[in-house]
DNA sequence: ATAGTATGTGTAACCGGTTACACATACAGC
DNA sequence: GCTGTATGTGTAACCGGTTACACATACTAT
């Protein structure tokens, strides 16, 4: 393997030439970056990451923290970041969390002496001090940690307004709005939109507490349509849920736009492999991604940031289990 | 942060010694290692991966190299990989490659450069001489590279006969075959599957090639079944493809299962999802990238291995795209 | 002429581990 | 007693970079 001493004694310099040449840092003189280039190209030098980080104590390591890998809103986004990561010479580590603040902790501990340079995450826990003493770059994805953190979510309020004003336009006269879990930012979000558009009409509503799954919404579905049968829309506050809520519907017979509008959030792919296909507010995911990748790369390169708040707009995407509008 | 030569000082032993401890090689005497013991404990001292990978040229680094964790198949892999890396200390790297052997070849080169200790493979590059020359460890998945590189596969074979039998004895007697891309490997032995089981029996088939996309698969299996009406069974190459089918049927207005039955290959969670369920042959894609994880890391730590060939078992999961056998 | 600053370079210590090698001791077998 | 082997330990070089600091020169301002 050649070293940066190869390189010095080939140009003729020193390795201190030879380290500033290649970090761009102090001086150099074109004779000396000249001879140090070439010597680079003959002797096809490349320079050792470990030993760089074992002095610098950063490396080009990015961390990424999501709950499972699994959900299907996590794939679309892993991508986003290893895309952006990969175009600026970075590498992602992907950590599962399961939510659990002690693999979460214990990521960031194992990763820290690697010399890690910065976490993208994807977590309820954000709050725990294991996130607010890191002292790396760190940010968030959908769910707001603190002031110093930055933040990258869709804009899931207008979303919920959005989604709710689709299923209004479209005649529904009961709606069951599936809200999500109370301990997710996001899921509140989507609670408040749904109850702004609604307040400002005069449709009856319910609203039902439910998992972000498929099979428990299933189930809380077929109760709350054979308990109200009156009801002509759904409104779920993710994809998974209203996926269950059109097996539901399937199950019970309800026909689905005609009897039956769903709505769901996400934008998934699934959404469009359902039968009908899914109407949805579709987040911007790898969007998202993107940007957090690139928002960790500058808080990490010190470049200054503009915003500490990234809001993404989300997209009303109309498929089979709404109707026209007249 | 606590260095091997406070815990040396501490101990009042020498480096080599705490060394020798740490790593459990070379001779310790039972007094020096309590000393060192405790000093590692009073310290809190924690080994640096970096200086350690530094000297040694190894690392803790397993690089996890596929497609495109987009495609619905991978994240469930990706997740298999990563818990049981994580149980035996090592981390993983995720490489979207796109199938690109420049990108696959970038991602190995830049990766050994960081001493990664092994990759999982899943690729059709796997011939690719970037491949074939690299010393390192590598575990391919799903595909087989050469007589060197251990591989862990499900058995398409078995399972393509398990998913036509499924068709078959649900009294299906004009079979579509949804043929994989013919580059694929298991694509091809999903095939050889097909045409032993279809070969005993004496009902009618059509085989297309279909890519594994959404879209396109409904395209042709719309095609498909306009021009042949009496098709009353499909058996797709992968779920996706299937699902493309089963929304082809929707369009069409033919009634699954009783006018058409569809069994997909894969076992992807969307399936459930679906209206009707999929039928499938679902591959164990969690064992799978276990097992993958844990002969990589025996070949990593020298450990002699057993076989070369992993092949896992398929298992036909009837949803609601089949009848109920009579 | 003189001080002060910008430019340019090399030496050597340092990051935090591993390990070759030298050396010391204990005990076995002959 | 002597040789050989197993056990045990420390010194110092090494992995391959970065960088503090010392030193040298050129140029500007006074």
């Amino acid at each position: 393997m050649t070293t940066i001493r190869d390189v010095a004694k080939k140009a003729g310099v020193s390795v201190a030439t030879v380290s500033r040449f290649l970090n761009g840092s102090g001086y150099v003189s074109a004779d000396a970056a000249k001879a140090v280039a070439e010597a680079v190209e003959e002797l096809e030098y490349e320079l050792n990451p470990v030993a760089r980080s074992l002095n610098t104590k950063r490396s080009s390591l990015i961390g990424l923290i999501l709950p499972d890998i699994t959900n299907p809103f996590f794939p679309e986004l892993a991508r986003a970041v290893e895309d952006v990561a990969l175009s600026y010479g970075y590498t992602v580590i992907l950590c599962n969390s399961d939510e659990d603040p002690k693999k979460e902790k214990n990521y960031i501990e194992t990763l820290k002496k690697k010399y890690i340079a910065g976490f993208i995450v994807t977590s309820n826990q954000l709050d725990a001090p294991h996130y607010a003493d890191t002292k790396l770059p760190i940010v968030a994805l959908d769910r707001a940690i603190n002031e110093k953190i930055p933040v990258v979510a869709s804009n899931n309020k207008e979303g919920a307004v959005l989604g709710t004003n689709a299923l209004l336009e479209r005649g529904c006269k009961n709606i069951l709005f599936l809200r999500g879990p109370e301990a997710l930012n996001p899921a509140n979000d989507r609670y408040d939109g749904f109850m702004e558009a609604i307040g400002k009409s005069d449709v009856d509503y319910r609203i039902v507490t439910c998992p972000f799954h498929y099979a428990d919404s299933q189930k809380i579905v077929e109760r709350e349509l054979q308990a109200n049968p009156e009801i002509d829309g759904i409104f779920a506050s993710s994809d998974v849920s209203a996926a269950g809520a059109l097996k539901a519907a399937a199950v019970l017979g309800r026909n689905v736009p005609d009897d039956l509008q769903i709505v769901g959030f996400d934008g998934i792919a699934m959404g469009e492999m359902l039968s009908p296909g899914l109407s949805t507010v579709a987040q911007d995911v790898y969007k998202m991604g993107a940007i957090a990748t690139r928002v960790l790369i500058k808080r990490i390169e010190n470049t200054p940031l503009e915003e500490s708040f990234y809001e993404v707009p989300v997209k009303l995407v109309l498929r089979g289990t709404t109707r026209s509008v007249e």
